[in-house]
DNA sequence: AGCACGCCGACT
DNA sequence: GTCGGCGTGCTC
């Protein structure tokens, strides 16, 4: 194909960065050859820009004629796939979000940059031709000679050479560098090498108990379907993700596995690495830029069949995706709580549909969300009854703190059960949802409590660092000596924290291991491998965290879960603040039993009466999600209506206020819409703005986006001193 | 969102 | 006279 002048004018439709309700127009210029999915440098006012292809199209009596033209096209092929061009629009517009940064979220950081889609990696060495044919009793160095003869013999068996390779068995730099000044080797820039997924196994696959197998059955292998797998800890979901992924695996296609955020451990992924042949990779925040950008071009080439990833993973181009899987699709992780706040349990049911292909959501505690569509018969519900290898469920029972003693905020009885534990060689994990030593720093005298000068919230104290620390917004101060209303010395840490906790148990026990899972004693995925693995060795220990503990970890031999503190959530304004206590406890009781050993849980808590309890002390969440599915009901909350909550802040509580009254008196206007507020938020002051909320409730989808858009359109998130945003589904009212 | 433009107060 | 404060408005 030529080009002339006298070809008609074409033009491309980008997606630039800015509040554009769609693409900016721009010429293409001769040679230039934009496909939709290409990325793009253009002019926009007085600077360049990346931005992204959606259309390509000739020019039409409407257009502009003075339109700049496409500066750049960074990109020979599309880099997204149409799949996930058209997910990315369905994103800017459901969760009324400018388009731009719905294309980006695809994209790993350097190439929203603009680097170019290149590997970099170290380059690959290759054989010249005269390399692959002399031989190497000619040359004279003994080094050079094993080398040479080394990469030949590699060669031979197909293998790629690097460095890092040659490395491995013993060749240096020095020796190959020799070989590359007399042309016998040249380095070449690290290629992306496709390779169709089969499925081949490296382990065999587990049998499957009747449970697995109906579950397996059910799914279908084509067509879009989506299937909640419902299975307690150890009922075995992920040997029904490995045969359902082997299937797709089998017939060519490629898979995609979604995990929590701190579910992404190498022990997640040593476990998928084992059983397939396939090429995997993980894509997840924390990798460097570098390897994250490595492993997407693997995706994205078609070089990795498995790719293993949490939240922003969803959107990433995978050529002949045939199945996702969502593990743990409750977790509140897969909702981005800034900027986009997108669901990826959500957008993989959505592009699972754009690809007529299976979704697996497998939860031991499903979302109401999922329960719901389940009974309105949109999802199949597959339920995995049976514990593998008979194991017994754990026994639950309550502490009723009321009548008991208590020192650094464990019971007497508790303390004894973990003592009677330890001495019959097992562990005990300990759940505590706060970190820090005591959550505030108190003045017996007066009652004076330190709170936070920048939020409505109280400071926690932490030992180890001898500072009280603003969990909201990161504010830290030395302890007051002296009480600072009426003087006196009598100041003490109120409460207790995981830290405190720690401290105690170490007297208590002195010759156990205490190992303490929380965000400051586990800073990153290193820390937490370090800790799972002093978890794994033999003998007596105890360990004492946050939620961290609750999420998917193994712990062989705990046999006693104790709850130090679960009932902040039983009385909180926000409504789903029972749901995610309830998944919680069910969590952390997961955790106890496993292997042969029982297991043992026990909770403390003033309220061994509430009514919440009781279905949870049976350990029937079904029965859990059925009341709590008809107290939704009947309060038109989700999953029955639909809500959005619209936020505002502001370092003048007026101006926040009367934004979202505003808007509130817009809304109200609407047809079939109900507001709530504005209220104060939760926490009504966060870093020094004041914070509030509007809530915007629906029984229909289509009538909340009606009259949502409008405001999107007319108000700037940025205004003079007021900012505000918008939650779509929001997953908590903070 | 970013960035230029423009219209006001305090400086060598 | 000008440097720079931020409020306003436009971007193919």
């Amino acid at each position: 194909m030529t080009t002339t002048s006298k070809d008609p004018l074409r033009i491309a439709d980008i997606t630039v960065p800015g509040p554009f309700a769609g693409p900016l127009s721009y010429r293409i210029e001769p040679g230039q050859m934009p496909v939709p999915g290409c990325r793009c440098t253009v002019p926009l006012r007085s600077r360049q820009v990346v931005g992204m292809v959606t259309a390509v199209r000739p020019a039409q009596p409407g257009d502009s004629n003075t339109l700049k033209s496409i500066t750049d096209v960074l990109d020979d092929a599309p880099l997204l796939s149409p799949d996930v061009l058209q997910l990315a629009q369905w994103v800017s517009r459901y969760y009324l979000y400018d388009a731009y940064p719905a294309y980006m979220l695809a994209f790993p950081a350097a190439l929203r940059s603009g680097e170019p889609a290149e590997l970099n990696d170290e380059p690959q060495l290759e054989l010249t031709v005269s390399g692959e044919h002399l031989d190497p009793d000619k040359l004279k160095g003994r080094r050079q000679r094993e080398a040479l003869a080394l990469l030949q013999s590699l060669t031979k068996a197909g293998q790629v050479c690097t460095p890092a390779l040659l490395r491995g068995k013993g060749v240096d730099r020095t020796h190959w560098k020799g070989l590359i000044d007399k042309r016998l080797l040249k380095q070449r820039p690290a290629q992306l090498l496709p390779a169709s997924p089969t499925g081949a196994l490296r382990q065999q696959a587990l049998a499957l108990n009747p449970d697995q197998a109906a579950a397996l059955s059910t799914l279908p292998v084509e067509g879009f379907a989506v299937q909640l797998l419902e299975g307690v800890t150890g009922s075995g979901k992920t040997e029904v993700y490995l045969q359902a992924m082997q299937r797709a695996l089998e017939r060519g296609k490629r898979v995609l596995v979604l995990v929590p955020e701190i579910g992404l451990t190498p022990q997640t992924l040593a476990r998928f690495q084992q059983r397939f042949q396939d090429n995997l990779v993980a894509l997840h925040s924390g990798m460097t830029d570098k390897q994250r950008n490595n492993a997407w071009l693997r995706a994205q080439a078609g070089e990795a069949s498995i790719i293993l990833g949490t939240r922003s993973a969803i959107l990433t181009p995978i050529p002949d995706l045939g199945l996702i899987v969502v593990d743990e699709e409750h977790d509140a992780s897969y909702k981005q709580q800034d900027t986009l706040r997108y669901h990826a349990r959500d957008l993989a049911i959505y592009r699972a549909r754009l690809l007529n292909i299976p979704v697996m959501l497998g939860s031991a505690t499903p979302s109401l969300e999922s329960l719901h569509n389940a009974q309105q018969g949109r999802y199949q519900h597959q339920q995995l009854q049976q514990r593998a290898q008979g194991q017994t469920r754990a026994r639950l029972e309550t502490i009723d703190m009321r009548k008991q003693r208590q020192e650094h905020g464990v019971s007497e009885r508790l303390l004894h059960r973990v003592r009677q534990h330890l001495e019959g060689g097992n562990q005990v994990l300990l759940f505590l949802n706060r970190r820090g030593y005591a959550p505030s720093w108190f003045c017996r005298q007066c009652g004076w409590m330190s709170d936070c000068p920048f939020c409505d919230a109280r400071l926690t104290y932490h030992r180890g660092r001898h500072q009280m620390l603003c969990h909201h917004c990161g504010h830290q101060e030395r302890p007051q000596q002296q009480c600072p209303d009426c003087g006196s010395t009598d100041l003490t840490p109120l409460g207790a924290g995981t830290e405190r906790a720690e401290e105690a148990l170490a007297t208590w026990f002195p010759d156990t291991p205490i190992i303490r899972f929380d965000r400051d004693s586990v800073a990153n995925a290193r820390d937490l491998e370090q800790q799972l693995n002093r978890a794994q060795a033999d003998g007596p220990a105890i360990l004492v965290g946050t939620q961290m503990l609750a999420k998917g970890h193994h712990f062989e031999r705990v046999t006693l879960v104790g709850i130090i503190d679960m009932d902040a959530g039983l009385f909180s304004a926000d409504f789903r603040a029972r749901e995610r206590m309830g998944q919680l406890l069910v969590q952390v009781s997961g955790r106890s039993g496993r292997g042969d050993l029982a297991g043992e849980v026990v909770l403390q808590t003033f309220h061994p009466d509430h009514p919440f309890f009781t279905p949870l002390l049976e350990q029937d969440y079904p029965a859990f999600a059925t009341q709590l599915l008809a107290e939704r009901q009947r309060s038109g909350l989700p999953p029955f209506g639909y809500l959005a909550c619209l936020r505002s802040d502001s370092a003048y509580p007026q101006r926040a206020e009367q934004l979202l009254k505003e808007m509130a008196g817009r809304l109200l206007a609407e047809p079939g819409i109900r507001v709530f507020g504005p209220l104060p938020a939760l926490l009504s002051r966060r870093a020094g703005k004041h914070r509030f909320t509007l809530l915007v409730q629906s029984d229909q989808r289509s009538r909340l986006h009606t009259a949502l858009q409008p405001l999107v359109a007319d108000y700037p998130r940025q205004q003079r001193h007021v900012s505000w945003h918008l939650d779509i589904d929001p997953i908590d009212l903070m």
